[in-house]
DNA sequence: GTAACTGCAAAATATTTGCATCCTT
DNA sequence: AAGGATGCAAATATTTTGCAGTTAC
């Protein structure tokens, strides 16, 4: 017999899907489970390593991009070019994000985290250009690692 | 006989690389001045169509890597993961960057620049967090496209 | 049953490394 | 002359594409 926390990350697993319009598959289930049970961000690697041999690579290629269409889950821009994904909060839907929050990259464990409660600042810019989105990566020690 | 510019802009190439403790070479003094005629960044790609066929392409990730390393130029992250490359203002160097400016990337003309007279803001994190490097990547219209 | 999804194979791209040769100092 | 830089070849790694078989609905 499942656990509880199972059952219900599983029923959430497959609203998440339904709500958009997805098919529910194993592959599916299991990535968003593994961001679920993740508080940071991962990247392509993080989650073939994390799924083990479970599924083909291009597989978890096809998948995120779905994810990221769906707007499920948004992308971290970093300067190492390792992208990040990571869940989208419940006001982002196909084809409009608002991720209007920071993001945060650990110097020591090197996890990627969305600070939901920081709100990216206004920035003035010079005459002449005009502000779509905004991203913010700051960078430093999390507090784990303090 | 070759212009004056052409004159200044190889005398401002040869003291960058030796300030850097690198010797001239055609590869790098042509990669430098595809920066310095260029108001944006630019990426890898770029820099191998803009420089014709002129060097290998392991030429142009050992160039950029050096550059990168001595401080000439910094990188900035972008959303689809192609590293943008730009010039460094003078008080970089080796081990320490002090691009505190922002970045702003044109949805029209997919420009990157450096808005050096935009100065990051002031994060406030939530407790636990410890901020080093703040990345700041404005994505809009800019000047040229309006 | 049908459309959507997956896995495999393979192509296309991108990046790194070793080494012999050439160029800068 | 010596050390560094380049170019070529080749090894790796990454991402994309086509297609046949499988699964979800």
């Amino acid at each position: 017999m499942p656990k509880e926390a199972t059952i219900i990350n599983n029923n959430r697993l497959i609203k998440l899907l339904k709500q958009n319009g997805l098919s529910i598959t194993d592959s599916r289930k299991k990535i968003l489970q593994l961001f679920l049970e993740q508080d940071g961000a991962l990247s392509h690697g993080d989650i073939e390593k994390r799924a083990g041999e479970k599924f083909d690579r291009v597989t978890v290629y096809r998948t995120l991009q779905v994810f990221v269409d769906k707007g499920i889950v948004h992308t971290i821009p970093t300067a190492d070019n390792s992208i990040r994904y990571a869940l989208c909060k419940d006001e982002c839907g196909e084809g409009h994000h608002h991720d209007h929050h920071i993001h945060f990259v650990c110097d020591t464990c090197n996890t990627t985290y969305c600070l939901d409660d920081v709100v990216t600042p206004e920035i003035k810019l010079p005459k002449g250009y005009s502000a779509g989105h905004v991203e913010v990566v700051v960078e430093g020690v999390c507090k784990n690692c303090q």
